[in-house]
DNA sequence: CCTACTTGTTTTTTT
DNA sequence: AACAAGTAGG
């Protein structure tokens, strides 16, 4: 069982019982210690049902289960479901499987069978996805009669959840209030939390509250939680919040068996109230605990472990990652004019990987921001080069998706209003603000939340001509998807496309797209019946060894599944296609080549972070990014970059100052030229500093530069020679300014009184 | 009173 | 460029 396991990796994965704290660098072997344990756990008798491992992603929870059953005698792997969102993990039947799921859904599970235990919540409560809680948000400010441009509904909903992850209460929040504008966000939330209570609803950070709740009100069901998981383990603990310690400490402190595995060096969530207090925490709740840190990596050459330790280390300096790997390519940074620059030579570079026989799933593009991801796009069609995008917008967030969806919500719950409101006139009948308006004030003064109210005899009352007509479509619309809520799961959503008479209305509202949205609408019609599936097998394996389970409905699951699945697990990664995603839904995996693109001052470190802590996160966070690659490091910024409509000049990274005597190699040029320099080709070996005298940059004392941001300037002086070259500029703006040559936009100009010819 | 068109704003990261 | 709120026409 410990084949293989370095003496550290040893002593983690056999120590069972009491509390533990593994520090796992980047590539040291933490699945593999994680899915060893719970393997030598079992091995040692432990039932495997008892065992509660949380993990950061539903994939990495499958993946997680996937590994472990290899490591089981056969026997017991044979008779385990091989993977999918709930066969293995169902809390609702003890299959005999260890628990791995998000805490997301570990929680939406619990509460589905419990809570109706909190007052005024029932079984059918609906999950509120981030569109969801703005259109919520939004009624809200239309409740309170505040405006969207003081408060915006995206930053108002952010300082929200930033106040329930701290487990503030509204009161709480209200009574610290100093200002006029603190006390109306407190009405705010305050009104927000009674309206999702209202609506039967939880938004993400409800689901954590929620289960808290749970287990303080309700002992007899704490004590049932803790009588079946006697190890909890939690993965990516830097990144747990306040709620989720929480439930890891409810369930763990009696039986005391927690392992928490994480890296403080990589923690990128603290705006989703993840935070470093958790490890003290830990620390004062559980004194006698272990400690074991690995430190060796195994995934990276020594080249990318260079650059990763020049951005780690500030915080957890002590801790120094090491490898015995072979040595491998430098790291290179790529200096382009602008993004499309950057995209066609990054596709160069790509080809030239994929002619030299890198499969292309073994490739990914990293990136700040999901908006980076559209140029690699329209670049990687053009040369047919096939890429999947993980994340940005998903599948579910399609407006037309989202409509159908609602349908079935308002249908099956009276007090999903959010769901109601979104479809109240789509496709449209004749209701107009007006008339919703009035709807909605007549079922405020009744007391009844929308739904309610429309199935009640006198909500047509208020109601006039056309309007009324269309209230009474509606009404019948979903009066026959409730009739029918015992159909099939894949009949009830095909019901509800057809019923709604949603197709006729796209093909006359979206001349443009209709075609493509109606292919979005079958492909959900087929997730629902690949829903069902799952779930029928999972119901005829309980059926068959005659154990007992809860049956949730088909709709309920699916709803859950869309909710908290992200697009990024849904999509079967195929081979041989390369990955663009954000660097922090790149955490916890790996390739063999990575290019992190956009390596610019304002995206990385962004510029809405906060002083310095903020910074310092960003820091963490290209660290993530560069820590993901085996064999080849790629970072690229581009002199300009569009935003909105308008070119902007961008300054590179001011973290690439931490990275100066490192061994890596900058490039400059764009796709043509770059790539056929001779000096790169050496990638073994130090450039000789002389390889850019070779070439005369037109930058000496007493010449004329342009900066693309600072203007320009003239050069007071110059000392080194190639990525090391610094001058002094004075500018005409005023000023004067060290310059790195390799990370500064700058262009040498004839001295002034030329024509100003802007790029 | 509803709908189609015009105008202004928007992009950090995710369960 | 895409999306919501605001405005004029029907």
């Amino acid at each position: 069982m410990s084949e293989g396991l370095n003496p550290a990796q040893q002593i983690a994965v056999s120590h069972h019982a009491g509390p533990l704290a593994v520090i796992a660098g980047p590539g040291s072997g933490k699945t593999r210690v994680m899915t060893h344990r719970i393997a030598s756990l079992i091995s040692t008798g432990v039932s495997p049902s008892s065992i509660l491992a949380i993990t950061f992603t539903n994939k990495a929870a499958d993946e997680m289960l996937r590994r472990t059953l290899t490591l089981l005698p056969d026997a017991m792997g044979a008779r385990l479901p091989a993977s999918g969102f709930l066969g293995p993990s169902s809390l609702d039947l003890d299959d005999g499987t260890p628990v791995l799921r998000t805490f997301h859904s570990f929680c939406a599970r619990l509460l589905r069978r419990y809570i109706h235990r909190l007052e005024p919540y029932s079984s059918n409560f609906s999950i509120y996805d981030s569109a969801d809680q703005l259109q919520l948000v939004s009624e809200v400010l239309k409740n309170l009669q505040l405006d969207r441009t003081s408060f915006p509904p995206k930053a108002t909903l952010s300082k929200l959840s930033h106040w329930k992850n701290q487990m503030a209460s509204p009161e709480q929040v209200s009574e610290d209030s100093a200002t006029f504008r603190d006390r109306e966000m407190a009405r705010i939330y305050f009104r927000y939390q009674e309206l999702l209570e209202e609506r039967n609803a939880a938004d993400f950070d409800d689901l954590l509250l929620l289960l808290v709740r749970l287990l303080r009100e309700h002992p007899d069901v704490l004590e049932s939680l803790r009588n079946r998981f006697n190890f909890v383990m939690i993965d990516e603990f830097q990144d747990t919040n306040r709620p989720q310690y929480l439930i890891a400490k409810l369930l763990a402190e009696q039986h005391r068996n927690l392992c928490v595995t994480g890296d403080p060096d990589q923690s990128i969530y603290s705006w989703r109230g993840a935070s470093q207090d958790n490890y003290l925490r830990f620390r004062e709740d559980f004194p006698e605990y272990s400690i074991v840190t690995l430190d060796q990596n195994y995934r990276s050459t020594p080249q990318i472990l260079e650059v990763a330790s020049r951005l780690s280390g500030t915080d957890f300096g002590e801790r120094k990652l090491f490898t015995k790997n072979e040595s491998g390519p430098e790291v290179r940074v790529l200096q382009v004019r602008d993004e499309r620059a950057e995209a066609a030579r990054i596709a160069d570079l790509i080809e030239n990987w994929q002619a030299d026989g890198v499969s292309s799933s073994e490739i990914a593009i990293l990136y700040r921001v999901n908006a980076l991801s559209r140029t690699f796009e329209e670049e990687f069609v053009r040369r047919r080069i096939l890429y999947s995008v993980i994340g940005g917008m998903s599948f579910y967030e399609r407006k037309e998706v989202k409509d159908i969806l609602a349908y079935l919500r308002a249908a099956r719950s009276t007090r999903d209003d959010v769901a109601l409101q979104r479809i109240f006139n789509v496709p449209t009948r004749g209701i107009g603000k007006v008339s919703i308006e009035r709807f909605v004030d007549a079922a405020g003064d009744a007391g009844r939340t929308l739904g309610e109210h429309l199935r009640c005899d006198d909500a047509l009352d208020a109601l006039r001509g056309k309007a009324k007509k269309g209230v009474e479509q509606l009404r019948k619309v979903l009066e026959t998807l409730s009739s029918n809520s015992k159909k099939s799961l894949t009949d009830q959503v095909q019901l509800a496309i057809e019923a709604s008479g949603y197709l006729p209305h796209l093909e006359k509202s979206e001349p443009e797209s209709w075609q493509e949205r109606e292919r979005n609408l079958a492909e959900l019609v087929a997730a629902a019946s690949e829903t069902e599936e799952i779930l029928s097998s999972v119901s005829s394996r309980a059926a068959a060894s005659g154990e007992e389970f809860e049956q949730i409905d088909a709709l309920s699951l699916f709803l859950e599944r869309i909710a908290l699945v992200t697009n990024a697990e849904m999509k079967s990664t195929k081979d041989g296609q390369v990955s663009l995603m954000t660097l922090h839904s790149a955490k916890g995996l790996e390739f063999d080549r990575v290019v992190i693109i956009g390596v610019e001052e304002t995206l990385i470190p962004h510029s809405r972070h906060g002083e310095p802590e903020g910074i310092e996160e960003e820091r963490r966070l290209l660290y993530v990014g560069v820590t993901r690659a085996r064999r080849e490091l790629v970072m690229s910024h581009a002199s300009w970059r569009r935003r909105f409509d308008h070119r902007e000049p961008r300054l590179p990274s001011s973290f690439f100052t931490q990275l100066e005597g490192t061994s890596i190699v900058f490039e400059q040029g764009d796709s043509r030229e770059g790539s056929h320099r001779g000096w790169e080709q050496d990638s073994f070996g130090h450039i000789p500093d002389d390889s850019f005298q070779e070439e005369d940059d037109g930058i000496h004392p007493g010449s004329w530069i342009r900066h693309e941001i600072l203007g320009r300037g003239v050069v007071l002086s110059a000392q080194g020679h190639g990525a090391s070259k610094r001058i002094s500029v004075r500018f005409e703006q005023g000023g004067e300014k060290q310059l790195v040559v390799a990370y500064a936009p700058v262009t040498p100009i004839s001295p002034p009184d030329d024509e100003w010819n802007s790029p």
